[in-house]
DNA sequence: TAGTTTTTGCAACTGGGTTGCAACACCTAT
DNA sequence: ATAGGTGTTGCAACCCAGTTGCAAAAACTA
């Protein structure tokens, strides 16, 4: 039986492995990011904190999940809803905080906004983080 | 004699001390943030590790510089050139990375623009970082 | 199912950042 | 100007996130 996570996996030419079909099933099944510290604690410290370093770090090259800027310089992961390929990732959408339960949602449809840079800025990315009190608080 | 920096310490109840002055005019001659690395270097070395932390953190306390989000999770810190004061910052500016020279840039006078969020969620701080090429490169 | 390749888990390491404490520099009041 | 109390510095030791090398164990291929 081949389940969706398995297929996202083999698009992107990845084994398909006990550890990468479990924190992906966390994504899929979540809709705010993941630190890695949630990863571990949800899958029950059953993967080597190596383990789960690696399977991070091979989704975001894979264009599979992107990384979140964060205030307080922890690193986040959430999954990419546009069609990100290996390298070139379309993220230039809104991100919020909630200062209330602390979870970081990924707007997708939020996209972000221009703003008016002096003489000599040429702009390329713009990242956005806006907190406040999410729509579950 | 009584030097601008020795003003700033003294402004906000710091006692006047060599690290303490260095590190301020290191921030005061320089236009971009700095790291805590770049203030290592800068500094030729001559303070202690912690000293450099612990000045960096008794500036931000005080509201003399404010840490910038950044998207490699390095800490940078640059000065505040709004009126900050303990405890409350009015940093809702832009901040802007050169993807050339690598320096970042605090645009005090761009303000960051307004995003329509979905129903529910309430926005608070927003913090914006561009990146592209600067008016130095 | 055997052989090759990829991934995992362990141990050891690195580097940023913090803490406790004694020595020292700074400020104040005399 | 200086003696004393207070705040700051520097060192050593520590903590935690993240990385690397390598052997064992999975996953793919034919």
């Amino acid at each position: 039986m081949t389940t969706t996570t398995d297929n996202i996996l083999k698009r992107n030419q990845l084994s398909v492995t006990d550890s990468r079909k479990k924190i992906l099933e966390l994504f899929t099944a979540n809709d705010g990011a993941l630190a890695h510290s949630d990863i571990e604690k949800k899958t029950g410290e059953k993967f080597d904190r190596v383990t789960i370093y690696r399977t991070l770090q091979t989704f975001v090259e894979k264009g599979i999940i992107h990384t979140i800027p964060t205030v307080d310089n922890s690193v986040l992961y959430a999954l990419c809803k546009m069609d990100c390929t290996e390298g070139h990732h379309h993220d230039n959408h809104v991100h919020f905080v909630c200062d209330n339960c602390n979870v970081t949602y990924c707007l997708d449809d939020v996209v972000t906004p221009k703003v008016n840079l002096p003489d000599g800025f040429k702009p390329k990315v713009m990242d956005v983080v806006v907190s406040g009190i999410c729509k579950n608080c």
